[in-house]
DNA sequence: CATTATATGTAAACAATGTCAACATTGCAT
DNA sequence: ATGCAATGTTGACATTGTTTACATATAATG
């Protein structure tokens, strides 16, 4: 009889194969699909087959689970984020665009993931755990940085500290999706006119 | 002996007094200083010298509870942000940034508070109870509709539709406000030189 | 191969918490 | 005074995160 029935392509190193990587992804699903204040390390664990106790040979406490959990969302959210930058087939203003609608799209998709990448969940203990600051979520707001110094090259918006000019537009962005996911804007039919707007007020803002 | 030893002044119809105001009151301040999701049912009857079910004859649940906290924060705030809208010795522009720092310094004084009224928690449940979309929260941004059409007819922004507008503008603000306080945003340090730049791209944006 | 050690998984138990049911007490109406 | 509704209390229960003692699989070592 075979020791794993599932998979004999790769070498499973221990009992469930790799239950680290396991539970966070699946954490992962459980969170983005139905909000991190539901998710419960019994119903994790049980969806993977295991005992409850067994996240403890892997995590020292379900914080510490969840902060993998946020370090595998920004991964994922870069993976999504990279290509639009990086495409220079488009103007500036076309990937600012682009940018702001993937952001804002993310954002509504996957908005239990959004609030947990976004909100102030575990901010102070992130820190401890790894790099966040230079790894992960500066990531997309150096790109956006990169971004406005282009546009400043080509005239486009005035010579101002990007970094400035890139929380601002950061913040209003991040705004309307947070308003937006938690109900709060009153008019979430006309979506596309409120972003639309508010694109425009950057760009003339920023001039 | 006196039936209540703390007070003579006003007679107390119950058992406690009026629980039910104590209890709101005292879950806001626990939850402004301490946050929503430490503050506990029996360290809150605990402080007011009852038992645990007690809460249960005037809520009938933990999350009822909150809802009457988050109407009260609301209450607590337009309060706060009245006088501001109404004061007519100012100009528009001037309104406009004492508005924003009001709602800022909110944020950064009352960030567990700004989170419970502005964040998702118990979104869908709060039209249940009462309504919000005309008592409470909108009255803060019907005034800064308000105040954009004020500033339409002064000739100071563009005439276009001022929910739109006034979206636009909360969302900028809301977006500062919250990446601020969960730690996002990477220089808290210069804070009133991007309060100040967001708002100017507002104002320029506007026109 | 046998043995040992380390890594991993499990079961049982505990403390904290929200909640409910049964009971007790207070205030008010009649 | 009596009865009733409102209010408060005690004890119990389910859920959940966590720990401890134990069990098992893999790796290392002789």
């Amino acid at each position: 009889m075979m020791k794993n029935n599932e998979s004999t392509k790769k070498t499973l190193p221990y009992h469930h194969g790799n239950l680290k990587e396991a539970l966070l992804q699946t954490a992962l699903e459980i969170i983005d699909s139905e909000g991190l204040d539901t998710i419960t390390l019994r119903d994790l664990t049980q969806r993977l087959g295991t005992s409850r106790s067994a996240v403890y040979r892997h995590f020292t406490s379900k914080e510490v689970l969840i902060l993998g959990v946020i370090e595998k969302g920004y991964e994922q959210l870069n993976l999504l984020f990279t290509p639009i930058f990086q495409d220079r087939t488009h103007t500036v203003v076309e990937r600012f665009d682009a940018m702001g609608r993937a952001y804002l799209n993310f954002a509504i998709e996957h908005p239990n993931l959004y609030r947990l990448l976004f909100g102030e969940m575990y901010r102070k203990e992130r820190e401890e755990i790894c790099d966040y600051k230079d790894e992960t979520l500066a990531t997309g707001l150096y790109a956006l940085i990169g971004l406005l110094i282009e546009a400043q090259e080509e005239g486009i918006i005035v010579c101002e500290n990007p970094i400035v000019q890139a929380a601002t537009v950061w913040a209003s962005i991040h705004g309307l999706a947070s308003l937006l996911i938690d109900g709060h804007l009153l008019m979430s039919d006309n979506l596309e006119e409120i972003y639309r707007y508010s694109q425009n007020v950057l760009l003339k803002g920023l001039c």
